[in-house]
RNA sequence: GCGGCUGUAGCUCAGCGGAUUAGAGCAUCGGUCUACGGAACCGAGGGUCGGGGGUUCGAAUCCCUCCAGCCGCACCA
């Protein structure tokens, strides 16, 4: 189907290119009409006439029968009244469109590296963003109809690995796998950082360890894998927990590109943009200068010979476009690391290893900030693990629900109260400018009311359960919309607006584009279930209604399933 | 010093491909009050959109400048 606003565009632009090819008719919602178009006001600066007449001229090209009601207003706005008809004919597509509107994409290839924990080390806040962003973004770029790459770019290599090897065997490899299966990652890596700081014996052992591990040898390998393994299954826990679609094969760590560091250099080399300083091999791409004003560079490999980040990110940019076909390469990191990425990628631009029909972008966000508006951290000052998170809104959700009258039983509740608490945490993050900094602060995340994920999951519940009243599963059939209600017609409008609010998310890679639509959604929604008799109503404006909440319900379970959020059916 | 991000109601934030009276949530105050789930709805007060300049018929939105905060600026990712 063809979505409303892409109808309306499509109408406008006929009528604006008429007068000037290319024209933009700026349509956009609007609290006058149902849409505004205010592309005349440029047209007549481009022509060089009154804005009036300019208007007067576009109504002549313009032909919008059968889908709006057009009237000039003020210096020349086009202010847009949809039809009763035509909002019926949307509405009865919508109900027949299990995507709602949504057009398929083409089909392209998207690959997301997001998460990225550290091996042998806790998931805290800190990965909060990139888990929860990147995966409401995988789930949109697989809705809109991609084949979506995930690539959790886990920090599994590295000199850290000599010692927490050779911590690991200190403590007996049973020992060792127990305690990292419990989730105590941070308690393993801490001992063995002690030991390494306190006993000089230990750091020198700690040190071969690495020189073996690096050269290849076989037992150090299956040691360095066990560290692996039991760290890719914890996360795959928090996964679980958070309910995150990133899978243990969608771990591909810094180590899987070793083997590629040394043709990245060699190829840069061949290229003519490898340049020795300093004692190290370096890129120096145009435009980046440090603090003296002199030129950035992009280390690729280190004046020890150790390869840097940047050489993996490098061959990561080589492998995605060359063995992974990518259409477009998303990363989802944090803000600070914006330059590194500006670098890596204009380098690999000019290697010549990313075209540019591949689109790749740095999907920046800002930091979780505590209540003093500093990073995140516990009262002790440590970071907050982010599974201990997620229990303590788990368990204020509970507490929530348990002064409620309710049929649910103990299970079904624990299940709900999972389903909140996730709900809270991560509509609170999706529902912001990601490259902000935001306040993190369970008690109004989790708070019923308001502009949060649990208020969603409510209205859509209260929908539910209208039709649960209903007993015998309902089928539409034919329904004729009329929205003689201003407040069924309010909410029509919105449930017309949903391919907009996906359009703009992933135009913009900005979840909160469709948050907020959601939460205006169930706004509309709840004024309408206020002023308008469902159950009661007399036919056919019961059967009408019914569609309305259908629709409703229908669109923010899909939204919400797009933010990686659940929509239950009680609550 | 250079670069990036941020500065909108008491608080937390939308809006920033310029456009008709600057929005929401929370908090405050006042209503609805035997309700198809009141975990709701309706209404009110509250803003020199950090300051100043410029472009424009029109700027929270674009440009310049200043102020404040956060972050980055060579071998840790």
């Amino acid at each position: 189907m063809t979505s409303t606003y892409d109808a309306l565009l499509g109408r406008l632009v006929r009528a604006f290119d008429a007068l000037l090819p290319g024209a933009d008719p700026a349509l956009r919602p609007s609290e006058r009409g149902d849409y505004q178009a205010n592309g005349v006001m440029a047209l007549a600066k481009a022509r060089g006439e009154n804005p009036r007449a300019t208007a007067a001229a576009v109504l002549e090209n313009l032909d919008l029968s059968g889908i709006a009601q057009v009237e000039v207003a003020g210096p020349g706005f086009l202010n847009l009244t949809l039809t009763t008809a035509f909002l019926h004919d949307q509405l009865g597509a919508l109900l027949a469109d299990e995507r709602l509107g949504v057009p398929r994409g083409g089909a392209r290839t998207t690959v997301i590296d997001y998460s990225a924990p550290n091996v042998a080390k806790e998931m805290h806040v800190g990965h909060l963003r990139s888990t929860v962003i990147g995966d409401a973004l995988a789930r949109l770029h697989r809705f809109r109809g991609d084949t979506v790459v995930a690539r959790n770019h886990v920090g599994d290599w590295g000199t850290p690995f000599g010692m927490l090897i050779e911590h690991l065997l200190d403590l007996g490899e049973e020992e060792a796998v127990a305690s990292l299966s419990i989730g105590d990652l941070d308690g393993f890596y801490r001992d063995a950082r002690v030991k390494f700081d306190a006993d000089d014996a230990f750091k020198e052992r700690s040190r071969a360890r690495v020189v073996a591990l690096q050269s290849g040898d076989p037992e150090t390998r299956r040691l360095w894998r066990v560290l692996v393994d039991e760290s890719v299954a914890y996360f795959a826990e928090v996964y679980r927990a958070l309910d995150v679609t990133l899978r243990p094969v969608d771990v591909v760590g810094e180590s899987y590109y070793n083997p590629m560091l040394e043709d990245v250099v060699r190829d840069l080399d061949a290229a003519g943009l490898l340049v020795e300083s300093g004692g190290a091999l370096c890129v120096f791409p145009a435009g980046f200068t440090n603090r003296e004003g002199e030129p950035l560079p992009l280390i690729v490999q280190k004046r020890d010979e150790g390869f840097g980040y940047a050489a993996s990110d490098l061959a990561a940019v080589r492998d995605r476009v060359g063995n992974l076909h990518a259409d477009e390469i998303l990363y989802v990191v944090g803000a600070p690391q914006g330059q590194h990425f500006e670098m890596v990628f204009a380098v690999a631009r000019a290697a010549g290893w990313l075209p540019d029909t591949v689109r790749c972008e740095h999907v920046a966000f800002g930091n979780v900030l505590g209540p003093d508006r500093k990073m995140f951290k516990t009262r002790s000052g440590e970071t907050v693990k982010l599974i201990d998170l997620l229990a303590e809104a788990t368990q204020r959700a509970s507490a929530a629900l348990a002064t409620r009258a309710s049929t649910l039983d103990d299970d079904e509740r624990r299940v709900l109260a999972t389903q909140i608490a996730r709900a809270a945490i991560k509509y609170a993050d999706l529902s912001t400018d990601r490259q902000r900094d935001y306040v993190f602060d369970l008690d109004r995340m989790i708070a019923f009311e308001g502009d949060t994920g649990p208020y969603l999951q409510y209205a859509h519940a209260r929908l539910r359960s209208i039709f649960r009243r209903l007993g015998a599963s309902w089928d539409p059939g034919t329904v004729t919309f009329v929205l003689a209600d201003a407040a069924e017609r309010h909410l029509a409008l919105g449930l017309v607006a949903f391919p907009e609010a996906v359009a703009a998310a992933l135009s913009s890679l900005q979840p909160h584009r469709l948050s907020g639509y959601l939460f205006d959604l169930a706004q509309r929604f709840t004024a309408f279930y206020e002023s308008c008799p469902v159950l009661t109503a007399p036919e056919p404006t019961r059967t009408e209604r019914l569609a309305l909440c259908e629709l409703t319900a229908r669109t923010l379970a899909l939204g919400l399933s797009l933010l990686g959020i659940d929509a239950p059916d009680q609550m």
